[in-house]
DNA sequence: CGTCTGGTTGATACGACTCAAATTTGGTGG
DNA sequence: CCACCAAATTTGAGTCGTATCAACCAGACG
């Protein structure tokens, strides 16, 4: 099933389907009846433009939203008008498995570049989940792991500084892009303003712009035109304080393979 | 089932399985079995000293716990030794459900003040699921109520004042302890100190001393010997633009009660 | 070519941090 | 019941990181 080719750009070259088959298979080994199965689900997907909602805060969830293509966010806003974007979505990322039990969104989410969004009801889910138990697993971890990265924001905004932040964020994004076959020799698609930069870490835009700038003088990252390249990634790390620990990218589904 | 008594003090008169069933019940009304269920696995429990941890980071989970007695904290911390409370837990929430699938832990969780935990293996979790599909509808629904308070706090970090975040995290606690019967006319329990309240909102202790001094002198709280009193709590909403919905509880499990 | 969005720069202000010490509280043992 | 100690709270003075406000610039687009 792999080719030289696919290990270059997987993505690109099986489809749209492949993200989420990425992502998940951080995690445990699918069958091809899984990849399958994830295909099907796919199927019934939408556009939407840039800067648009996808759904909105007091919206009624109806179904589940797995990003194919693009970036997303997730956030809210304040009476007075402050915005914080809380989390952001890449290609594989599913926006909240079971969201369908509540009545309304407590927040919205948004298109950050033109998106392409399956929509998958609540009956597909319970399907899938009935007949493919490791696919199942694979989305409890992918909850799991989503509550770890919101815990980790918390944190990163408690206690980091503007410089460690702003790196921190970039090295999450990067690894998570790595997971879906989006990043390559340290360089990724970033379609994030210094705005959207701001909303996301707390910070205003003006200090996100003199705060890049440090991280571009001290050699450590490239960033413009929507892309991000990071120069030094050991010492990016350091400075981040980054642990990877949180994304549980090591394969932790396996020691449960021997069950089946 | 309902007393007059009961409607004062459930927590006391029922036992430690209550706060669960009362937090399980702001989604949806359980059945005497169902209460039966939650009860059985809340048998097997420990005490925890207050500052000691539960599990640390690194730890392989192996159980679910569930807080009957005290109040415990998820924290996280930097190796410059910044530490960030990023989750409280009170009677009746558990902490994380499904854990078990990853291999170590990311964070810790430590005691507040002394504590009483269930631990509950993953095989009592899937029996649980298995024969009781109204408790794992309300199990669900927990664990996306946990990830709303999550989002909350990192926008409550990320956007709000000082004053307006401890005005928050106020509101926040007293609410989810009115929900599990621990708090009446506006008054409860409030184990953490400053020191607390600092790891928890990204402040430092000194700042939370003089901010809470704010909140007394303007008339909204009266916090002292472990007690919180709130005095005005239509100002103090205010004062945090506190916004209840994400923490549901409207009863949203209502609508899916037809089902059965 | 004008308009718009996103990025950059400079000057100034302020909220929250730091450091250091004093005071109060709560628990413990004589 | 009081003396003692450690933990928690409070106070003061000085500093710093980040916000604010206001221009200005560059490239994309119609």
């Amino acid at each position: 099933m792999m080719s030289p080719l696919t290990d270059v750009r997987p993505a690109l070259f099986f489809g749209s389907g492949t993200a989420v088959a990425s992502k998940l298979e951080a995690f445990t080994r699918l069958s091809s009846d899984d990849r399958a199965a994830l295909g099907q689900i796919t199927r019934n997907f939408r556009f939407v433009d840039a800067r648009r909602d996808v759904i909105s805060e007091g919206d009624q969830p109806r179904h589940v939203h797995l990003v194919l293509e693009g970036w997303a966010c997730r956030y809210k806003q304040l009476p007075d008008g402050k915005r914080q974007i809380v989390s952001l979505f890449v290609p594989g990322d599913f926006c909240d498995v079971n969201v369908y039990i509540l009545k309304t969104m407590d927040h919205s989410i948004g298109a950050i570049s033109r998106l392409k969004v399956a929509m998958i009801t609540a009956e597909e889910m319970s399907a899938l989940t009935a007949e493919r138990p490791r696919i199942t697993q694979a989305l409890w971890w992918h909850e799991l792991v989503t509550a770890a990265i919101q815990r980790e924001w918390t944190l990163n905004i408690g206690q980091r500084s503007a410089y460690e932040r702003l790196a921190h964020l970039l090295i999450e994004l990067h690894l998570r892009l790595n997971t879906v076959g989006r990043a390559h020799h340290g360089r990724c698609d970033f379609p994030l303003t210094q705005n959207d930069l701001a909303d996301a870490t707390g910070l205003t835009a003006v200090h996100v712009n003199r705060t890049l700038q440090e991280l571009r003088r001290d050699g450590l990252i490239e960033l413009e035109r929507k892309q991000l390249q990071i120069l030094d990634m050991p010492r990016l790390i350091d400075a981040a304080m980054f642990n990877p620990n949180y994304l549980h990218l090591d394969h932790d589904g396996q020691h449960l393979d021997s069950n089946e």
